[in-house]
DNA sequence: ATAAATTTAGACACTCTTGTCTAATTCGTC
DNA sequence: GACGAATTAGACAAGAGTGTCTAAATTTAT
């Protein structure tokens, strides 16, 4: 007999792979076009696909709609929490790792094809399906928040900063680091490498203004005159 | 002859009260529905009025939404403006001044109904109608970031803050004013005036602490030790 | 009161979309 | 090469929405 084992649960390869491409081109056609705007035709025909299988796979338009939510943010949220994982947890120029750190959020999160995605059909989608974005709302920020948070507290415990509430200041790190990219947020596009490197190097800036320590840490009163630039 | 000059341009009473409650209907609406899933009979009939009379006034759909985007432009810029004429040019108290403008602009501004509305017809809508959001984009942020810059520029000048460009602490003084309302925004919920509040004291905080003179300025060199509270 | 303008309800043709069904075809596997 | 499962194209009924039209009713101003 052959190495092929567990051919019970894994379905034929060719349709695993029609089933990924249907995700695909709903999520690009929902986001375009918004739940009402969309149609199975379209998706269908993005995805190389015809509508039947849609049918098949997903039974109808909402069920398919609720599963690439749940999908985007499944795998939003994997991301978000690998990136947090790079958190600089002993910098070696804070500022550096810092900033660093904001443009791979930035880029691996916020701007790339899923965060993009997903940002836009809950705030066009939010309204509607209440418990569908509860769900996101619990699982997305009300986990990666206090993750967040926890490593600010960490760094400020270390002697890098000088935070009072690591929630507050986890939330003001993100915003200042997308402070510039807002509008082009609203309608829908990528900012560049190039902006979200400005964006991020602005934010950590003024967020060092506010939350660095004067002299920085432990050893390093010897050279505090010179920290301040 | 009676003093009721200019009857040619002006319709009759009725007409524009009409009109405005179509406007009123439609816009909140396209809003909770999007462009596509909106139809004209409900918003006929949210405005109490007869699906044949948005046909006289508008033309049809993407007139009226059209219609309404430039309405909700030009009404959420007069209040961004007026808001920017009430910006703290001689603080007596400048965290609380501050903490007092933002708040004026979070609640007059992006979370009343026309910023709402404005807000979310931009992100759902926005890739759909380039030049009506490049116009909304020059005639909004375009303006309204330079005006609001100006004015920090002009605190600094005046020795109440230590900025370098005066346009990027613009940008992360609104960014911080509304960290914690990020969420909020996202679902299409409009925050209580105590998180507004909350969210723009925490946000000034930050920004003083970053932005704010050790020693306020001009004449207050004597009181110095006792600025840093 | 009367005349003009506006609004209304309802019917209407037309188009688009959803979701189902069927018969033919293709694919993966043995 | 042959079998079974999945996919396909196309037709289809049912429903919903747009924009037009008409004749009656209502409002507004004279």
């Amino acid at each position: 007999m052959k190495l092929n084992v567990s051919p019970d649960t894994i379905p034929p390869r060719g349709h695993e792979a029609k089933r990924v491409s249907i995700m695909d081109a709903a999520g690009e056609v929902f986001c375009r076009e918004s739940f009402a705007g969309a149609n199975i035709d379209m998706i269908a025909a993005e995805a190389g696909v015809s509508r039947q299988t849609i049918y098949n796979h997903h039974g109808d338009k909402e069920k398919l709609f609720v599963a690439i939510v749940r999908d985007l943010t499944e795998r939003c949220n994997a991301g978000i929490f690998a990136t947090i994982s790079t958190f600089p947890d002993q910098p070696k120029d804070l500022e550096a790792d810092l900033i660093a750190f904001a443009v791979r959020m930035n880029r691996n999160c916020i701007c790339n094809r899923d965060g993009k995605f997903l940002r836009k059909l809950i705030q066009t989608e939010g309204e509607r399906y209440p418990e569908l974005f509860a769900e996101w709302r619990e699982q997305g920020p009300g986990r990666t928040w206090p993750a967040i948070a926890a490593r600010f507290a960490r760094l400020a415990h270390a002697g890098f900063l000088d935070i009072e509430d690591p929630d507050v200041a986890a939330r003001q790190f993100l915003a200042l680091a997308n402070a510039e990219l807002q509008t082009t947020f609203m309608l829908g596009g990528t900012p560049t490498d190039d902006e979200v490197l400005q964006s991020a190097t602005h934010g950590v800036r003024t967020f060092l203004r506010a939350f660095g320590k004067r002299q920085p840490a432990a050893d390093a009163q010897k050279h505090s005159a010179l920290a301040g630039a």
